[in-house]
DNA sequence: TTGATTTCTTGACGGCCGTCAATTTTTTAA
DNA sequence: TTAAAAAATTGACGGCCGTCAAGAAATCAA
């Protein structure tokens, strides 16, 4: 077994030397969990930097209305706990594994000192955060002036292009992409059998989806 | 004139001492602008980092379809400029100045250079990304999931909590305040209307605000 | 495989709120 | 102060989309 499994595919931990990794490694620690657990939830006290190290992890809000809104879908390789690093905050969101999924954690106060220690992980925190925060003003402005037509357009061709191809299969049940999206499951459906009709995509088993024509699926409104 | 006019009132560099301010205060531009000013737009090459030393700025960004969605109103002491740290980011936001406004800018080398020299910065810079990621997450969720009227219940009711007064004149126009709500001036007309026909808040002259019930405005769905 | 459970789809209905337009109020500038 | 411009209010109307419900399809467990 890898000594440092979780912790060398981690980008922020990128320019790192051996030693460096060991030190790290020695104040990781790791966790399991099985598709559908709790990985956190809002009431946790907000103490760790989470690291997905294995599977995918859903991170979603509640809002006062008791909807949920699904924030990320963290890949391995990703963090979350961004809150972590000052005092006295609460957790807001929770986290829930997708599939079974591996995560590393580090007390707060263990990666504050790796920062002092090691200036290029805060560096590389940042380009995190920098990156996440230009995705949620995009999403905030997407979901307060779009359709939700226009947002689920966007969805497709911005999956297919991640992935390169133009048949993918829906990463997400109906109703996570609807949390995601700021809609319901219903509205989905509609959608993509609206779009389907005018030829803009196919539906294929298994949700999967081949996009016809990405360029006119951009000018619906 | 003071010689760190704009630089020693700023947070991020709060740690630091005289001599490292004058470096600092070195390498940074002066810029001032008019009320009503562009301070910047979406293709400028983001290369520089901003830090608002005097005014307010409205930072807003265009969607597809031509709406346009205000994400922050930068105070005094506040930057903007986050995805300046990375290369080849080109910026997606445009800044305008509300009232008459200082600003000073640092090149994007010029800022990666003093994070490496005082890593102080960018632990500090970790913490303004961390809480507007935080404040990112929850509009998101909010104007995804809550209706327009508890939309602006929150705002109401926040605006009053951080300035602590329950009598208060809002700071934006009906239309800027709109396009932060992800709504229309007309609607939150009416849904002011409402809220004073149901005694929850009374409307004074000049944009002045009375909240009555805070506790019952949160209510509304 | 087979039944049970979850997810998805489709229809009907209605309310929220965006749009357009006209009037009133406020702000701005000379 | 006064006229002009900008902002805000109010009404009428309609469409998007959320909700509820029922049936179909897909997934899962044994």
């Amino acid at each position: 077994m890898a000594i440092h499994e979780c912790v060398q595919l981690v980008p922020i931990f990128q320019e790192l030397a051996e030693p460096q990794l060991d030190t790290i490694e020695s104040i990781v620690r790791h966790h399991h969990y099985q598709a559908g657990e709790t990985i956190f939830s809002a009431d946790d006290p907000l103490d760790q930097l989470m690291i997905v190290s294995a599977g995918q992890v859903k991170v979603y809000q509640l809002a006062a209305n008791g909807r949920e809104q699904l924030l990320y879908l963290l890949q391995s390789g990703e963090i979350d706990g961004e809150a972590a690093l000052f005092e006295n905050q609460r957790r807001t969101s929770f986290g829930e594994a997708l599939v079974p999924t591996d995560v590393c954690s580090i007390r707060r106060e263990d990666f504050q000192n790796l920062m002092q220690q090691y200036p290029s992980i805060s560096i590389n925190v940042l380009n995190v955060f920098g990156k996440r925060l230009t995705q949620l003003e995009r999403q905030t402005t997407s979901t307060a002036t779009e359709s939700v037509e226009a947002r689920l357009a966007n969805y497709l061709t911005e999956t297919a292009a991640s992935l390169n191809t133009n048949t993918f299969k829906l990463p997400l049940k109906k109703k996570d992409l609807a949390t995601f999206l700021g809609t319901t499951p219903e509205t989905i459906s509609r959608k993509l059998t609206r779009f389907e009709q005018l030829g803009l995509i196919t539906q294929k088993a298994g949700k999967v989806i081949q996009i016809n024509d990405a360029d006119q699926l951009l000018l619906t409104e």
